[in-house]
DNA sequence: TATGCGATTGCCT
DNA sequence: GGCAATCGCATAG
């Protein structure tokens, strides 16, 4: 069981603090290694609740410590823990991950990944290792399924620019990627991907 | 109603 | 290291 209040801050905020923590599903335990932070309403350009509320966001906006999922490029999942009161609509990404129990079944999900520490590095695969599809958007993290035990203290962190966001959202004005140094399980920053052919 | 593109991944050269 | 896959959602008309 987590302190719920620890969601209640920024997402800005408290993603540093996620780092370290534990998240459970289905027996599968990931530990968190690097996030990325998304402000509210007109906050941040970068931010799928930046132009208000929609059906796709609406969890967002909702109470702290849910998970809102999206299904993005035609194929993927991601994960994100809802952060700020509701209506405030932050929420943080999670990006990578170490399996730390349950492994053998996150191998069985993710017949792909070379080695242990692809097994949840990148927040696509992360959802894919721990069972995570959009039918769990809304999921409360502190019940069912899920659990999620916050470290008792900040771990050691870096924080650079988001990757992947594209336009205003991106680059050094947004330095709200957070990661643990050194961590294998981190995934190797890759700035927007340039337009495609014409 | 029509159109363009994304908080990515994995396979190809 | 480069690019194709794939579709729901947001934006424009």
């Amino acid at each position: 069981m987590f302190d719920r209040s620890f969601f209640e801050s920024t997402a800005v905020e408290a993603a540093p603090g996620l780092l370290g923590a534990h998240l459970t599903v289905d027996g599968v335990t990931l530990r968190i290694t690097e996030v990325e932070a998304y402000l509210g309403v007109g906050e941040d350009p970068g931010s799928h609740s930046f132009r208000g509320k929609t059906a796709r966001n609406a969890v967002m906006f909702g109470e702290p410590g849910h998970l809102y999922t999206y299904f993005t490029y035609g194929m993927h999942v991601c994960a994100n823990v809802v952060c700020s009161p509701e209506g405030s609509a932050s929420g943080i990404l999670l990006r990578g991950g170490e399996i730390v129990a349950g492994v053998e079944l996150a191998r069985a999900r993710r017949t792909t990944s070379k080695s242990d520490a692809d097994l949840a590095r990148g927040p696509a695969r992360l959802a894919v290792a721990l069972g995570i599809t959009l039918a769990d958007g809304g999921a409360d993290l502190a019940r069912g399924r899920f659990s999620l035990e916050l470290p008792a203290a900040a771990s050691a962190h870096s924080s650079g620019p988001r990757t992947g966001v594209s336009g205003d959202g991106g680059g050094p004005a947004y330095p709200w990627r957070f990661w643990i140094p050194g961590d294998p399980t981190v995934s190797p920053y890759k700035a927007h991907a340039p337009k495609k052919r014409a």
